[in-house]
DNA sequence: GCTCGGTAGGTGCACCGTACACTTATCTGC
DNA sequence: GCAGATAAGTGTACGGTGCACCTACCGAGC
């Protein structure tokens, strides 16, 4: 039996999310890992994977588009704060252009199943399956 | 050097972008491999690689999601043509439901970035890199 | 009759993002 | 001193994707 075969759709959510996600939360204010996993979580994809966010975070730290500082809080354990480096902005246009050809994307693709919906609701002519046309009368 | 570290966004197009697109165009009309090759194509996304295209849909004849027959044309190799089955209906409504939530999510997505965009456009107040308050004078 | 290019379908493989499970450390409140 | 929240990580396996490559059929042209 194979293991996984077509299971559940869960989600269809753009590749590399996280990355772009992360890229604009902390564009729009400096954030630490902690914080940016409930942020996350609000914005529409509930339940993040702590493990991705902070992994994604270390990745982007090295290749040069975030950077970070330990803050010692008085309350809780350090937290380490990332905020957004040249490169990493010149990163959040470029996922945004990406994503705005997604979303145009994903514009045509629903406007098309809208409209096979609609065929189906509304068949053109001869619906063959059922209620024949001509006046009704004995099964000749 | 590492190997990849992080490239270009490269599309950032929804995960089974390809199944969800083939689910669709099968479900508009009944088609071969190479057919849905250009379809696929001139639907927004430039170039697909045949050999995903046709892997998707021998896994998704082995779901049950379509159904193939062989058909041998007078002109050329011998093609086989998919159709939509019952259970690939279902799918295609779940992906449709996943890709519409996708969508919301990346319009909730560029409107903050454009909100970024905005905010560096027209700083609300005492813009630190430049003009410092106070009345101008000979730098000292 | 042989090759060339378009049509049609397919395999092998390696990469990388993601998901799931698990661990460590700090501080507060009971 | 233990539980639970806060905070940051590691190990690992899965699976979609992209790239390269291969087979087969058919008509046109040399």
């Amino acid at each position: 039996m194979p293991t996984h075969t077509t299971d559940e759709p869960q989600g269809g959510l753009p590749r590399n999310y996280l990355r772009a996600t992360l890229l604009l939360l902390i564009g729009e204010a400096p954030a630490h890992g902690y914080d940016l996993l409930e942020q996350v979580a609000q914005l529409g994809l509930g339940k993040v994977d702590p493990g991705g966010l902070y992994r994604a975070l270390r990745v982007m730290e090295r290749d040069g588009l975030v950077g970070s500082t330990w803050e010692h809080s008085s309350a809780g354990p350090a937290r380490r704060t990332y905020t957004l480096l040249p490169d990493g902005t010149d990163w959040l246009h470029a996922w945004a252009g990406a994503l705005r050809e997604s979303h145009r994307y994903l514009s045509i693709y629903l406007s098309r199943y809208d409209a096979i919906i609609e065929r189906q609701n509304h068949p053109p002519v001869a619906p063959v399956e059922n209620v024949p046309p001509g006046p009704p009368g004995p099964t000749p």
